[in-house]
Parts: C-alpha cells; sequence; structure tokens
RNA sequence: GCCGACGUAGCUCAGUGGUAGAGCAGCCGAUUCGUAAUCGGCAGGUCGAGGGUUCAAAUCCCCCCGUCGGCUCCA
C-alpha cells in the first residue's frame, strides 16, 4: 500500500463535503479535529496493544474515537493517553496518505474487526490509509500535515457507545476531547461550558422554585407553585391563540381500552412506549397521544365541508415510557402534557394551514423570547401508505408553505412518518443539544384506520386528511428550553412574582402591604417582603430570584406616595408614583417585554 | 435498556476502616437600616435501600433504586 495522494495543502475533495455538515467547524479546524483523533488512537494503541479501533470522526466542538478495550477506561488513563498525546505532537509527525487496495488493507488490518467491516463497507476499490508514527488507520479524510499543527485539546470523559450506534451490536468505549485552533478559544469554551452549567434548567428550577424531580416518581415532575405559574400562563397564551385562530379546546379520556390502540395502530406500533393497566375484566392503555381519542370525537358526530378546517385542541396529560438512561430534567420526561391539536381538512386546505400555522409559530416564539429555530422539512420514507400522487400534493403544500411564509429549512429525505410528510422545529438547549419544539404533521392514516368523513359540496363522503400539531411542544420540555434561554430571567408576563415590595424597616410595612394590595388589583403577581433583614439583603434575595422589578418604600417614599423602583437588570430607577409604576408594569406586561427590553422577534 | 461516574442535613459540599462536619437555607432572639448577604443562638442526618466482610463500615464487596454524561455529528 503505497501510492503517495496528493500534498494535503492541495485540497482534496472531502467526502460529501463533511466539513460543512459540522456546525461551526471550518476546514481547518475540521482537519485539526480529524488528526486529533488519530492522535488519540496512536496513544490508546501505545498503552492496549491489543485494543481494537473502530471510528473516529471530528464532531461540533471537538473530537472522538471508539475503542473496544480490554478493561473500562479510568480517569488516570484518560490523563495517561493526554501526556503521550501531547508527546505525539511534540514530536510533530507527519501525516503520510496513501491508497491501497481492499485486498492489502483487509491483510492489513486482519486483526481489527471494525475496520474490516468498515472496508466492506466502502464501495471504491481502492481505500484511503493514513499513516503517522506507528499509527495507521483506514480513513478517506483529510488531515493536517503533522502532528503538531493540531489546535488546543482537552480530553473529556468516556462513554459507552453501541458500534454504529446499534444496541444489538457490541458496546465500545468512547473518549471524548475538544479542540479549538488556540489556547484562548479552548478556555473560552470551557468557561462558556461553566456558565452553560449555571443556566441548565435542572439547577435554575431548583433555585427559583419551579419544578423539582423525585425519585418517587421518576421522569415526572412536581411543578411548584412558580413553575405552575408558568406552565399556566403558556396554556393561557395558547388559550388566547385559539380564540383568534379558530380552534376548539376538548377533553378526553386519560384510560382507553385496548381495543383503542389496536385500532389506531398504537398497539402494533408504539406499544413498548406506553403504560397498560388491567381492568377488572379487560387490558387498558394510558393514552400517549391525543390523536386517536379525537378521532373517536370526530366520528361521533356527523360533519360537513363546511365546518372543516375543523380544529380540536387539548391540553391532556400524555405518559411515554422512555428508557431509563434516556430521562432528563424536563427535556425528556414520562408524564407531560402537550398544546396539542389535531386538524381535520380537506387536502386543498393543507397549505393555508400551514401557513397559519408558521403565524402561530412566529407570535408564540415572539412572546417566549426564543431565538430562530431551525426548520427541517421530512419527506416520504421507503415503507408508506397512500398513493404518491397524495404525497406529491402533500409535500409540496408543506414545502410551498415555507417557502411562501420566507422561511429557511432542511428537506431531509426518507425521514418522514409512513402516514405522511412532517415540518419539524428544533431548539438547542444550553449545552448545544437539539430537542425538537414545535411539529406539524400530515396523516392519511388515522383518518383510514377510523373511516372518517364529510359530506362534501356534492353530497358525497370524503375522508379528510389530518394534521397533528404543537407548537410549544410537550409544556414541560419547552419550559425546559423556556428557562435556558431566559437563564430563569423571564419577560415580566411570565415571572411567576412580577414585584417584590421591600420595606426599608418595620414601620413601612403596612404601606407595602397597601401598595401591594393596589398592584394586585390591577392583576400583578406581587409578594411583600416583611421579613426583618436589611434592604440590602431582601435587594439580593429578589435579584437572584430574578423578580424583574423590585419597589422599595422607606420613609421619603411614603411622604411622596411613591416607590423607588428597581428594575431587574437596570439597576436602581429612582422614585415613582405608585399609579406610574402600574401604568409601566400594565404597558410591559401587555408588550410581553421585559425590564431589559422588548420583546424578541421571532 | 446498555457503558461509565456519582448518591452524606432542605441546598452546595468536606469527611476513604475507629465518636458524622461546614457554609447557606430554617427556627428563636436582638437589630429598623435607602439599592446584591446585620449579629448571636438553636435545631436539623437510619451517610439512597437491602445484604455481606470486619472487633469496628459513610468509607471495602455484592445487589437494587435513583441521578449525571454518553449510546452514528457514520472510514
Amino acid at each position: 500500500m503505497v501510492a503517495e495522494l496528493p500534498p494535503i495543502a492541495t485540497e482534496i475533495e472531502m467526502n460529501q463535503d463533511a466539513s460543512n455538515q459540522i456546525k461551526g467547524m471550518n476546514e481547518l479546524l475540521y482537519r485539526q479535529r480529524h488528526s486529533a483523533a488519530h492522535i488519540m488512537a496512536e496513544a490508546v494503541l501505545e498503552i492496549f496493544p491489543e485494543a481494537k479501533y473502530a471510528i473516529g470522526p471530528p464532531i461540533e466542538n471537538g473530537f472522538y474515537y471508539d475503542f473496544d478495550l480490554p478493561r473500562p477506561l479510568t480517569p488516570d488513563d484518560l490523563n495517561d493517553v493526554d501526556k503521550r498525546m501531547r508527546a505525539s505532537i511534540r514530536a510533530d509527525k507527519p501525516f503520510v496518505k496513501s491508497e491501497s487496495a481492499k485486498a492489502e488493507a483487509r491483510a492489513f488490518f486482519a486483526e481489527q474487526p471494525y475496520k474490516l467491516e468498515l472496508i466492506d463497507g466502502i464501495p471504491d476499490e481502492k481505500v484511503g490509509i493514513c499513516k503517522h508514527g506507528n499509527f495507521t488507520d483506514l480513513c478517506g479524510y483529510p488531515h493536517v500535515e503533522s502532528t503538531g499543527k493540531v489546535g488546543a485539546f482537552k480530553l473529556m470523559s468516556v462513554a459507552g457507545a453501541y458500534w454504529r450506534g446499534d444496541e444489538h451490536r457490541p458496546m465500545l468505549q468512547r473518549i471524548y476531547g475538544v479542540m479549538f485552533p488556540t489556547d484562548d478559544e479552548l478556555a473560552e469554551y470551557l468557561h462558556n461550558l461553566e456558565e452553560a452549567e449555571r443556566r441548565d434548567h435542572r439547577r435554575l428550577g431548583k433555585e427559583l422554585e419551579l419544578f423539582f424531580v423525585d425519585p418517587i416518581a421518576p421522569g415526572s415532575p412536581f411543578f411548584l407553585p412558580k413553575g405552575t405559574t408558568i406552565y399556566n400562563l403558556a396554556i393561557d397564551f395558547m388559550r388566547g391563540l385559539y380564540k383568534r385562530y379558530g380552534y376548539q379546546e376538548v377533553i378526553t379520556p386519560q384510560i382507553f381500552s385496548v381495543d383503542l390502540w389496536k385500532r389506531s395502530g398504537h398497539y402494533d406500533n408504539y406499544r413498548e412506549g406506553m403504560y397498560f393497566i388491567q381492568d377488572e375484566d379487560r387490558e387498558l392503555g394510558v393514552k400517549p397521544m391525543n390523536c386517536p381519542g379525537h378521532c373517536i370525537m370526530y366520528a361521533s358526530q356527523v360533519h360537513s365541508y363546511r365546518e372543516l378546517p375543523l380544529r380540536y385542541a387539548d391540553f391532556g396529560r400524555l405518559h411515554r415510557f422512555e428508557r431509563s438512561g434516556t430521562l432528563h430534567g424536563l427535556t425528556r420526561v414520562r408524564s407531560f402534557s402537550q398544546d396539542d391539536a389535531h386538524i381535520y381538512c380537506r387536502l386543498d386546505q393543507i397549505g393555508g394551514e400551514i401557513q397559519t400555522l408558521v403565524a402561530m409559530m412566529r407570535e408564540t416564539y415572539s412572546a417566549f423570547h426564543l431565538g430562530q429555530p431551525r426548520f427541517s422539512l421530512s419527506l416520504r420514507p421507503d415503507k408508506r401508505i397512500g398513493s404518491d400522487e397524495t404525497w406529491d400534493m402533500a409535500e409540496s403544500a408543506l414545502r410551498d408553505a415555507l417557502v411562501a411564509s420566507g422561511i429557511a429549512f432542511e428537506e431531509i429525505a426518507n425521514e418522514g412518518a409512513f402516514y405522511g410528510p412532517k415540518i419539524d422545529l428544533f431548539m438547542d438547549d444550553v449545552l448545544g443539544r437539539e430537542w425538537q419544539i414545535s411539529t406539524f404533521q400530515l396523516d392519511f392514516n388515522l383518518p383510514e384506520r377510523f373511516d372518517l368523513e364529510y359530506a362534501a359540496e356534492d353530497g358525497s363522503l370524503q375522508r379528510p386528511v389530518m394534521i397533528h400539531r404543537a407548537i410549544l411542544g410537550s409544556l414541560e420540555r419547552f419550559m425546559g428550553i423556556l428557562i435556558e434561554h431566559s437563564a430563569g430571567a423571564f419577560p415580566t408576563w411570565l415571572a411567576p412574582v412580577q414585584t417584590t415590595l421591600i420595606p426599608i424597616a418595620d414601620r413601612h410595612v403596612e404601606y407595602c402591604e397597601g401598595v401591594a394590595a393596589r398592584l394586585r388589583e390591577t392583576g400583578l403577581r406581587v409578594e411583600v417582603d416583611a421579613r426583618g433583614e436589611r434592604m440590602q439583603a431582601k435587594i439580593r434575595d429578589a435579584q437572584l430570584m430574578k423578580v424583574p422589578y423590585m419597589l422599595v418604600a422607606g420613609d421619603r417614599d411614603i411622604e411622596a406616595g411613591a416607590v423607588s423602583v428597581r428594575a431587574r437588570g437596570g439597576g436602581d430607577l429612582g422614585p415613582m408614583a405608585v399609579e406610574a409604576v402600574i401604568e409601566r408594569l400594565a404597558v410591559e406586561v401587555a408588550s410581553k417585554g421585559s425590564p431589559e427590553g422588548a420583546a424578541g422577534e421571532a
């Protein structure tokens, strides 16, 4: 295996434009991170010569490599790997690329089952080989010229990872590292990580007294009064939209006979995600989704084309079994409710409905001060129901609606559900993990299974199409994302406590209670901090609880019929008349603003 | 579920075979103060559950529960 490839510096075209697929990585960084993975494998093989090595790609903030090792890695091993990597980098060994015939490569990697499997999966006749020092790897991707050219790195963790992500295949040990071009950028990244931990919704949920989870109910959060306030405000907000956008809210059962789940197909396809209860005479399933119940409701009445689109909204509580290892604060839970709705409409109404959903989504993301989500459009999979004409129609209806709304989106072939194409919206959490929030899914299947019909203009009976849609998605998950994006400093309309009255001395408590009563009359959520603490301590505590406005009252204020206003983040705003404060807060609440500025754009 | 780490007071954490600790929070008392922590006292733990080793276990071993990170960003 010899034949030299062209020198690295002359652009080797990268497989599938690999570096563009990963967020925030230019080609140099891609090469550096990829090279670092090779250097790490070199180090691990020095320690464990018998190790089997699998794959080691560059990733968003660094790189990883998967190994099959004789024993679990310890933190000491990581230090050892780190040291050996730095030695290799100091030695500045050149990366030498070549190609070899598959047969030669198979002979070379005879003791490396994972490499052999990779070779089998490569369509070309020749495979890439990359060597530096004594380490040789199967590799078709570009590197830096030599080990000394990589950036600043730090090994982060060891984790289990199934070979090829398949839980039926062996579990390997994955070492994660981060790498940036310079020491400063690495330090900044590590600093940002620490900052991110401070705004982790699980931490803030406890600190701000919003929610907690207890081992007594894994994956099922308890919402404390303050968290419940926010949760209900989110629901109120959606109800407000429903009035304007023509939705009808409904209430449907929690537990259904398995007959329903058999008819809907959930029993066959989703059973492992459901909870079942044995009644005295039959088996019942706790609902993981509202859609079958809504279909029963739709079918309970006769429908005319004049009623369509018919929009049923439901905040019903859903239960889904999630594997214990996947539970995560509010973002992956077993018990939750959604701002769920199902729209029954004609095929030609799909486009208009989607455009309306985008408008609702924009209002919502703006009101909650979230940024722009990432959109994806998932197209027909191989295994599907419905005719090609129907799919053509449905896919272009979704695509056209997005284009008409000026939305940038990514089309993903083959990722749609078997029952229809869908649009998903994703937001990052504070650690850069992406979660699905909103979803708009077409469904040709359930109307079929439940034999849903409407009377058309010509008197014939037609089948409606169904749109599953949620804008906040799981309210639990939404709240988790909301907490992290706001760092707990919610816009005023959402803050569980909107103002705290701070009497300077005991003799000012009565006045504060009077002001608080006046504020409550206008619908504000107000507390009076009447503890025997100093004003400074009360301010500090209110700041830590991220209360938007602190109203301080002492002798001077009482005399003037005023309060001294302090805004969260804005400092001391000086004395204001009580009625002026009410006016300011009313405007801010109505505009969904915050003390730090107006509502964000979505 | 699987791999690894972790689980000590309400919270954050110290304690690695020999009498369970600190800070904050809580309670009581004093202080009545002008924009991010007033002072003093008191109380608070079957050391996640169960089993084992040992004269002796928070500490070592086994098992269970839970939490945290990870489990295709595909040579």
